[in-house]
RNA sequence: UCCGGUGUCGUUCAAUGGUAGGACAAGGGACUUUGAAUCCCUGAAUCGUGGUUCGAAUCCUCGCACCGGAACCA
């Protein structure tokens, strides 16, 4: 690569392109295409909300634009479809790609606003011969294309005039026509190998009401005659576009180069993002809301962005994410391992640290006072003291974990067990001198005696124990709903069919997790929790990343939703010795 | 049977005719008042075939596999 092919960024320093498409974009700036000017557009469909799918062509394009000082991202709707469309879906996307950390200033378009225009460059179409209004049912049309074997036959309407074929397109545009009675095809090529490229549809009639232009028409643009002109109209210089367009893109110049348009954006497709455990299909998902398997597009369990927000992810451990998957041309279906990581990673560091109990086990600590308090101090982040401590409440009855405590310890359990010891963090050593069951024999509480002498978890002697526990104050904890989450789906890839092809075909929902989501109630938390802001992600040590919902937890009814866990050695060994 | 695209560690991205490398995952170890984090180490790949070349993941041949394409959806 030479220099030339390195833009500088907005900040001034060089960038070596990452990606293909940093490659074509460096290499066309520096051969003063356009300009040298950089332009790109995130142009989602105003027809649901935006998944983590959306996030990867999000950051993209905005960070394409980010190469040059003057690089620009428009938002563009690509609203041509009023049956599908809603101002809803417009306002929640708004919302996720300026959550997600991007921002576009008065660069918010709608293919909408060009309808005017797009209806004189189709005139101008048909006035250069190169467009005809199509009569024919949608059967006979889809018939006559032809197939992927057999080439399409020429309409009977292909060579009507000029005068006529402008006379009908301006009666459909003012209504004299019902829903598919006529169409206005481009005039291309029927034998093309190209499918696209058989006399494309580019105006069809749909008396719907438009989310923006109301009634105002009753004809509207395809996606390939808005799509490319729109981007024009813009300036665009790159319309990046996903793998399903490539097919696509003779068109997108052929309409280019017929019209007048000042500039002739370049169109480059890469592969859309797959992710184990999910599916990414606006369509797909649509169908868990409705089919209520998920509470709502926000479910903490939904890969868009709207629920991933909702579930604690960080807008910067998805920037992260996105960014350390690359960009490439073929198919691929990422480890959800690489997103826990990136989140992970970005949590530990930002998160402050709190204790909570899930499951709680009453422990009475016999040598200690009744009615007595101690205080004990705990750090805000191990790795950042400046954060501050926070004072922890230690009495004679506390909760611990029920899996924190095993009757018959197995191997290399170092947790607590009859007769151990272990530490409480922050607070002290205790040994474990009784267990108490019910009458089914089930643990309830558990008896101990603390070191005094080991206040604050270590004691004088120095002698080392190797499990240190989470608890909180019975006394002084507060009780709280929560939502544990797992993956939506069973199968790392939903889609896939077996390999038994005379199999009956499965649907992705015949791998629902019915597991992917258990609540708990009465958990237990350390009080400070009860006030923490809602959306806010904190650590329970050793458990994970838990955010108080934003919908459903109430001052007076917590409700915690775990993020994430934490990595968890100890669950792996139990597995191998198992 | 047509057109387009893609094949590199388990996964993903890189290597643009010159030592196949990174990240995640996996395994091992150090440290540890979170079995977390952090640090160190290890194993692990060029779809097949034939050719060009001093040298091929890269160029050419012939195959194979997978993905996409036949809405008046985007």
């Amino acid at each position: 690569m030479s220099d030339a092919d390195k833009t500088p960024s907005t900040d001034g320093t060089e960038q070596t392109p990452k990606n293909f498409i940093e490659e074509f974009v460096a290499e066309d700036v520096a051969a003063g295409k356009n300009d040298g000017r950089l332009a790109t557009r995130f142009p989602p469909e105003p027809n649901g909300y935006l998944h983590i799918g959306h996030a990867k062509s999000i950051c993209l394009n905005f960070g394409l634009a980010d190469r040059l000082p003057s690089g620009t991202c428009n938002l563009r709707f690509d609203d041509t479809n009023p049956a599908a469309e809603d101002t809803e879906y417009v306002t929640a996307i708004a919302e996720d790609i300026r959550w997600l950390g991007f921002e576009w200033g008065d660069r918010q378009f709608f293919a909408s606003d060009y309808f005017e225009q797009l209806y004189q460059f189709a005139v101008t179409l048909i006035r250069d011969g190169k467009a005809y209004v199509d009569s024919r049912s949608l059967d006979e049309i889809r018939e006559s294309r032809g197939n992927f074997y057999k080439k399409g036959s020429d309409s009977p309407f292909r060579e009507r005039s000029v005068d006529e074929n402008i006379d009908l397109f301006a009666r459909m545009r003012s209504g004299e026509f019902e829903d598919g009675q006529h169409v206005l095809r481009a005039k291309i090529d029927m034998q093309s190998p190209n499918l696209n490229l058989r006399d494309p549809p580019i105006y069809r009639i749909r008396h719907a009401e438009h989310h923006r232009t109301g009634k105002e028409w009753c004809i509207y643009p395809m996606y390939d005659f808005a799509h490319g002109l729109s981007d024009a109209i813009e300036g665009i210089t790159h319309s990046v576009c996903t793998l399903e367009f490539q097919d696509h893109r003779p068109l997108y110049d052929w309409f280019l180069e017929q019209l007048p348009v000042t500039s002739h954006p370049r169109q480059i497709e890469f592969a859309r993002l797959g992710l184990g455990y999910t599916v990414l299909s606006k369509r797909k998902l649509q169908d868990l809301v409705t089919r209520n398997h998920v509470s709502g597009w926000d479910d903490p369990r939904m890969p868009t962005l709207a629920g991933l927000r909702r579930r604690g992810y960080s807008a910067t451990a998805i920037r992260n994410f996105c960014t350390r998957i690359g960009v490439a041309k073929r198919d691929s279906i990422v480890d959800v391992a690489l997103l826990e990581h990136a989140l992970r990673d970005d949590l530990n560091a930002d998160c402050d640290r709190a204790m909570g109990v899930l499951r709680p086990l009453k422990l009475v600590i016999e040598n200690f006072p009744e009615g007595q308090v101690e205080y004990f101090d705990a750090i805000q982040h191990p790795e950042y003291p400046e954060r501050g401590q926070r004072k922890l409440a230690f009495g004679r009855e506390l909760y611990i974990e029920r899996d924190d405590f095993m009757e018959e310890p197995k191997k290399k359990w170092f947790r607590l067990a009859p007769g151990r010891e272990v530490r409480l963090r922050y607070a002290a050593l205790i040994t474990c001198k009784e267990v108490i069951k019910d009458d089914s024999g089930e643990v309830i509480e558990i008896r101990c005696t603390w070191d005094p002498e080991s206040r604050g978890g270590n004691a004088p002697d120095s002698r080392r124990v190797k499990g240190t526990l989470h608890w909180v104050s019975a006394e002084h904890a507060v009780s709280a709903t929560v939502r544990l989450y797992d993956r939506l789906f069973t199968a790392e890839n939903p889609l896939a069919q077996k390999e038994d092809p005379d199999a009956p075909p499965t649907s992705f929902m015949d791998h629902i997790n019915p597991d992917s989501l258990e609540v708990l109630e009465n958990c237990k938390l350390e009080p400070d929790l009860a006030s923490l802001e809602a959306g806010k992600v904190v650590q329970f040590e050793r458990l994970g990343y838990f955010c108080k919902d934003t919908e459903d937890s109430k001052p007076d009814a917590l409700v915690f939703n775990r993020t994430i866990t934490l990595r968890d050695a100890w669950a792996k060994v139990a597995k191998k010795s198992r």
